[in-house]
RNA sequence: CGGAGUGUAGCGCAGUCUGGUAGCGCACUACGUUCGGGACGUAGGUGUCGGAGGUUCAAAUCCUCUCACUCCGACCA
């Protein structure tokens, strides 16, 4: 009998898979809960990976014409009531700030004194104080287009959180503009869509489907909510970014105005769109295994550890000498337009637990070097795609010089397996019967893995969509862009329907 | 906000029914033997038993009230 295969992170993916996203954020010490409820504290590892997240994205931003600049944490109640739909979408998860002064009570206690006049609400986005000062800016269509980002923290007081998928308080970039024209903001929000796909499957090696929220799903104000939908091993859909065309609403909310070449005044057309730490809970669920977490190479805090494997003290200073070598060799590699980054990993443990806390992290090369290597001046190492981590000696400078490749095959590698999986699990369905089927799980005390993304017929009616929320807990992830128009009846309601659109349960 | 559960050492837990000096495993510290894929031995430190009241000679244990967290729903990035 074949022992069951020991993995790093129990239980497994199989066995309870939301467990099994803790342990794996716990295993590669990414993050943590904190004393506050519902936010987290994200360690070195995880702030790492997000750091990268944002120097990749600020760039592309910076590509595309965008600049930085900062807002206030504080939003007075009356900018959020400006626009109707945004209020409802939002008053429910707002924190408030009410007192603006502490006084100890006789007990020594201290409690909230000086009432504001006007309650300030923590931002839970930015929409209306932004367009507050886009107000001032914009005064003739010479002013336009205004391409602003801001990188910020939120506050959402959900009533349910989990680690990086909804917290509390969360990190993120929220670029909003303003335009003189309708088409030329519908261009922006396509744009900065296109960004984020890129950014998704080709930094965090996660594909993704573009298309269009249905008005259901949309964000709050908006005319039109554009999203990228990634599936997460557990074949749940995770809503990875969105980009939103406001129209005029938020505009005319805030008067926002500019005279134009005629010199008519006009109402400034707007976007917003945002990403936040969220994407690290989508990187954790693209790719990670029983074993941990694993890193794609061009987001990884740290590419290379040199694991330096001393018996005693007698050829210590030879082992290590020749370890910080190859650490200054693989310093000096160029990898995705800089230089790698390596860690000599000097912590006094055991060589097992060290390869083990760097599996679990989801580091994509290490190396042991011992004096068995130096004698052949090569290193054994290791990969973290690779089964049993593919381990093999090689001559020092090959090593060195072959790094760049390899993260570049695990980086593509990646991106092919996450692929694969969501061929695996798109379906396209056109009976009601495989539809409920789909998406109903065998066993019902202790649900398995099931369903996936189906592609079926929808005719646009929100009912359906109601319907099946309650019945399945799926919803319109979205309606994809590169779906191909094509006669058809929807899936449920048997109404007329022009397009497949993507159904799926989802985070 | 509805339903369920859990609060005991840094972490994971037992002990609570049936009240009687606070326990186990891991981790940690020291020493020794080990070490090329998660070592072992010996010795050691660690607690307002979530909080506040109450019952009792005696409370982690029984009673009342609270607070926090986790999970499942509803809601949501």
């Amino acid at each position: 009998m074949a022992k069951a295969p020991k993995t790093a992170i129990k239980p497994t993916r199989v066995e309870d898979y939301p467990e099994w996203y803790q342990q794996v954020i716990k295993a590669s010490d990414l993050a943590e809960n904190s004393p506050v409820r519902g936010c987290m504290v994200i360690k070195p590892w995880g702030y790492g990976l997000w750091e990268n997240m944002q120097h990749a994205l600020d760039a592309k931003f910076k590509e595309t014409g965008h600049v930085n600049a900062y807002f206030p944490l504080f939003i007075p109640k009356s900018f959020l009531e400006k626009e109707a739909e945004h209020v409802e979408g939002f008053a429910k998860e707002c924190a408030v700030v009410t007192h603006h002064r502490l006084e100890a009570d006789e007990n020594g206690k201290l409690v909230p004194a000086g009432e504001l006049e006007e309650p300030l609400i923590v931002r839970p986005t930015s929409e209306t104080i932004i367009g507050a000062m886009f107000s001032k800016w914009v005064q003739s269509y010479r002013d336009l287009p205004l391409l602003i980002n801001q990188w910020a923290n939120v506050v959402r007081w959900e009533m349910r959180t989990r680690l990086f998928l909804r917290t509390a308080e969360f990190l993120w970039q929220e670029g909003h503009t303003a335009h003189a024209t309708e088409e030329e903001a519908w261009e922006e929000t396509r744009k900065m869509l296109d960004v984020y796909a890129d950014f998704a499957e080709n930094y965090m090696a996660m594909p993704v489907i573009k298309g269009e929220k249905t008005a259901l799903e949309r964000f709050p104000g908006a005319v039109s909510t554009l999203c990228i939908e990634a599936m997460m091993q557990d074949r749940k859909a995770l809503q990875a970014g969105t980009s939103h065309f406001l129209g005029r609403n938020f505009a005319k909310a805030s008067e926002i105005k500019f005279l134009n070449d005629q010199g008519t005044e006009e109402y400034a057309w707007t976007t917003s769109w945002g990403v936040s730490t969220r994407l690290i809970g989508a990187l954790i669920m693209s790719h990670s295994d029983d074993n941990g977490l694993m890193v794609p190479p061009r987001l990884a805090p740290t590419h290379v550890a040199i694991l330096p494997v001393i018996h005693g003290d007698e050829r210590k200073s030879e082992v290590m000498e020749y370890c910080e070598k190859v650490v200054r060799e693989l310093r000096d590699t160029t990898y995705n337009g800089s230089s790698l980054q390596v860690t000599l990993d000097t912590r006094e443990a055991r060589g097992g637990d060290k390869a083990w806390s760097w599996v679990k992290k989801g580091l994509p090369i290490w190396a042991e070097i011992g004096p068995r290597d130096i004698a052949k001046d090569a290193v054994f190492a290791a990969r973290r795609d690779k089964e049993r981590w593919g381990k093999w000696s090689s001559p020092r400078a090959e090593f060195v010089a072959s790094v760049p490749r390899i993260l570049d095959e695990i980086q593509q590698g990646m991106f092919e397996r996450a692929r694969d999986f969501r061929a695996q699990h798109t379906v396209e369905i056109n009976s009601k019967d495989d539809f409920y089927d789909f998406f109903t799980a065998k066993s019902r005390k202790k649900p398995e893995i099931h369903g996936g993304f189906a592609l079926s017929h929808w005719s646009g009616d929100p009912a359906v969509e109601e319907q099946i929320r309650n019945d399945l807990s799926v919803s319109i992830r979205c309606i994809p862009f590169d779906q191909p128009d094509e006669e058809g009846t929807c899936v449920i309601s048997g109404k007329p329907s022009k397009k497949r659109v993507v159904f799926a349960k989802a985070y």
